[in-house]
DNA sequence: ATTCTATATAACCCTTCAGTTATAGAATGA
DNA sequence: TCATTCTATAACTGAAGGGTTATATAGAAT
């Protein structure tokens, strides 16, 4: 996968209201498939597909636990997009400072031109 | 729009490719439609769905210079989405701060149990 | 008025996605 | 072995997504 696929694949998995709240739930802890589905109005395969997407995106790891398939967090994926979106929050941040270096100026100058 | 579905067309938004390519050329100032899809082997209208979608997630906004309809990038909902991603980041670097203390304590224990 | 440019919308195609039910497979326990 | 539990897969459905072309609209320029 290229970056730029990864990314895909990761925002795709975060665009989803159940696979966030899936994460939400295993950031207290490894969980099974089952566990993972009781809250959810929906059946175990769909619970099995979204784990699927986050598997794909790095988002998640499973495990072995007897017939169970425990799933875990997992943090590299997650770094890559907060790297990513770094850099966008640096030129935002950095329009603002322009903004109020220009406000400043403007004040400062007031009426002499 | 609920914070959850702000976070829905944030993420979505986010997902594809070409609107990655958009905000990254946005970065450098505004610009038109036109100008926008240029570089892109892709129609007008493709890019105007795109920058709709860019626009609904509050990523880009939008002005007015005779006919054109330059476009700027926008600064809030990135920081919803940053803030969504710092509270699982605290977590993963807390689960690594947990291992190494497993680790650490394992280490010091040796064969003393 | 007409025409040109920039953008948006409509109607359509094809693919992907999120869900379903039914079933298969893997590991455990009687 | 046989039944039970947990999870994955297959086949299907309906909705959404990303693209297209054709057309409509808004503003500028001639």
């Amino acid at each position: 996968m290229t970056p730029s696929e990864r990314l895909d694949a990761t925002f795709t998995a975060l665009a989803d209201p159940t696979r966030r709240a899936i994460l939400a739930r295993l950031m207290r802890g490894e969980v099974s498939v089952m566990e993972l589905a009781e809250p959810f109005a929906m059946s175990q395969p769909a619970i099995s597909k979204h784990l699927k997407v986050l598997e794909r995106a790095g988002l998640i790891s499973r495990g072995r636990d007897a017939q169970r398939r425990p799933c875990r967090i997992e943090g590299e994926a997650l770094a890559e997009v907060t790297g990513w979106l770094d850099e966008y929050r640096k030129v935002w941040e950095g329009n603002y400072k322009r903004l109020d270096a220009l406000l400043a100026d403007l004040q400062a100058n007031q009426g002499k031109a």
